[in-house]
DNA sequence: CCACATTAGTTTCATTTGCAACTAATATCA
DNA sequence: TGATATTAGTTGCAAATGAAACTAATGTGG
């Protein structure tokens, strides 16, 4: 009986009687991205002391300085709740200032304070080794295509 | 400047100094896994009643009838409290039976009841219908490449 | 211009989560 | 055999999460 992503195929298309919830793409997913994400949430709490929303919502004002709470929310996909939280926090420990768009003041203009951008310096060169631990066991052709793969499936995911 | 999986990559080497969370293959598996599983979720949650442990649960006694809640936390990667409250959960709804292993009763002994079957018998096709979704916007040559990526990368984190 | 709807963001509250302390059973070893 | 350690599983508690209610600002149709 072969077996294609946990889905056991007898010869006559019968529907097996059992699952293996290991071979179980969402759970593959679900449990890989669990491990290498709080592996990798331990190494920028331990040293900088923010979880993983601060982190997001960090490398989010890295590449967009100036931009509101919804658009974080958005491109770090975190809930507006999450970003309001990890923002407040922030501004407490003095990586991010918050100010208020005058031309609309309902939205929120977030940056990171020159202390922040310190902080986020020096994790990116943290980011990238411990991404690269993972792309390490990867040839680079693996690796263009598991962009790919993962890119159709979130496409897919996205549209339901 | 070519960029592979987030990594910027400019001609002299020189570490960039921004880092694309959307391109981060911790972001990436971490969302392509929450929107999945979340969906898959809602999708049993809403017809059958349990949480995603309790699926875990469930899936994994539908391989290993009359094990012990630890195995059950080793096979399914949860916690023993998760397993604990799940089963719990479970035992309530009468989808699982638990005794105690007379040969050693600390270990907990785990059956799908009979009624606890006949729902692990709906759930199967769900599952395979939903991972078929995704498997679906792969060609085999992809899924059969996915697999082997995702076990290298899963291999690789769980040794860290 | 004013009532009403919409949008941004915060706060509240109920649920979920996970660590740590706990209980009970078994193993170890003097 | 009896003190101590270890293991299985549960419970308690504190932190994280997320939906819904809320506040404040802006947009819109009459």
């Amino acid at each position: 009986m072969q077996k294609v992503l946990g889905i056991k195929k007898n010869g006559d298309g019968k529907a097996p009687d059992a699952l293996n919830l290991r071979d179980f793409l969402p759970y593959r997913l679900a449990t890989l991205a669990k491990e290498i994400s709080t592996s990798f949430a331990i190494t920028y709490e331990a040293r900088f002391g923010i979880t993983i929303p601060q982190w997001r919502v960090m490398s989010t004002l890295g590449n967009f300085p100036n931009c509101s709470a919804s658009h974080v929310a958005e491109y770090a996909n975190l809930d507006k709740v999450q970003v309001s939280r990890a923002v407040s926090g922030l501004v407490e420990m003095g990586y991010v200032t918050r100010s208020l768009d005058d031309r609309d003041r309902r939205n929120s203009v977030l940056r990171l304070s020159a202390k922040g951008q310190v902080i986020y310096q020096q994790i990116i060169p943290v980011a990238r080794d411990f991404e690269a631990r993972f792309t390490e066991v990867l040839t680079s052709e693996e690796n263009a295509q598991l962009d790919i793969l993962l890119a159709r499936l979130m496409k897919k995911a996205k549209r339901r």
